[in-house]
DNA sequence: AATTAATTGTTATAATATAACATTATGTAA
DNA sequence: TTACATAATGTTATATTATAACAATTAATT
C-alpha cells in the first residue's frame, strides 16, 4: 500500500471543524463537536490530528496543547512553524516570514548542527489586548 | 508582604533534584523522587515548578512537558528560552547564542509587533546519534 | 483471490494538570 | 506585639490530555 495522498473520512472530518475555527481548537473540543458525525472516542480525534500535523494541514501549539490549521502557504515543510500568542486573549497568529525562516532554518549551534525542525512560540500581547 | 527572594523548602527540594539531573524529568518522575523528602502529592511539585519556573531556575520543554534546570548564565530574562532535542535519544539543550536570541528579541511581524517572550524547540538528531 | 498495509472502532487506562478548601508560616504596619 | 494581609503548604478529589491493546474493516498490490 503506498503512502496515502488524500484525506480519510476522520481525517477530513476534523480538519474541516478546525480550518472552520478562528482559534487552536483541544482534541476534546473537537471530539465534542464531531460527535455528531460519529467520531465517538478521543482515540479516532488524536489520530486524524497525528496524520493531519504529518502531512502538514494543521500545528500543534504545544504551549495550549491545541491545533491550529496551517494558514502558511509557504509553509511546505510543516516541521518549521512559527506562532505568536497573546497572552490575554490568546489569538493565536501563524508567523509566514522568509526572513526568520531562512534565519532559523541556517541556525547553526555551537557544535555547528543544523535543525531543519524547530517550533516557535512567541508571547506577548496582540493588536487589540494593548 | 513582598516578593519572596529565596526558595521555599518545597521548591529547593525540586530545584535540586532538576539540576542534578542531565535529562528533562517530568512532574510525576520529580514526584515519585522527592516523596523520600516529604512531598506528597503532585500539586505540590506543580507548585514549585511553576514558581522555579517563573522565577526562571528551570523551563518547562512544552513538546516533552518536561523540566530543564537553566544552563545559560545569559538567560536573564527567563522567558526567551530556546533548546535543541534529538528527536533518538530525546537530549535536549539549552542554547546561548547571542545572536539567536538577539535576533528573535528584535523579530517583529507583518504587523510591526514585537516580542520579548518566546520559546524556540529545534528537532534534529545529536552529534551521537547520527 | 490472496496478501499486505493502513485505517477504524472500541474499551480501558495512563499520564498530565488543576480545583477547592483548610491550615500554617511569614512579612507589614498600627 | 498584636492584628492584618499575603504567601506557601497540605490534602483530597477531580479534570484534562493522551495512549495501550486488540479486534474488525477497508483498500492498494501481487
Ligand atoms: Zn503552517
Ligand atoms: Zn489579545
Ligand atoms: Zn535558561
Ligand atoms: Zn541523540
Amino acid at each position: 500500500m503506498q503512502k496515502q495522498n488524500f484525506l480519510t473520512k476522520n481525517q477530513q472530518i476534523v480538519l474541516d471543524l478546525v480550518e472552520k475555527s478562528s482559534e487552536p481548537l483541544k482534541a476534546y473540543t473537537i471530539l465534542f463537536n464531531v460527535q455528531k458525525k460519529g467520531i465517538k472516542a478521543p482515540l479516532q480525534v488524536y489520530r486524524a490530528l497525528d496524520k493531519l500535523v504529518e502531512i502538514g494541514k494543521i500545528h500543534k501549539i504545544e504551549s495550549r496543547n491545541a491545533f491550529i490549521a496551517c494558514h502558511n502557504s509557504s509553509c511546505q515543510v510543516a516541521k518549521a512553524t512559527a506562532f505568536s500568542i497573546c497572552e490575554i486573549c490568546e489569538k493565536v497568529t501563524e508567523i509566514s516570514s522568509a526572513g526568520l525562516s531562512k534565519y532559523l532554518a541556517n541556525f547553526k549551534d555551537k557544535d555547528g548542527m543544523k535543525y531543519s525542525k524547530y517550533n516557535l512560540e512567541f508571547f506577548g500581547l496582540c493588536k487589540k489586548c494593548r
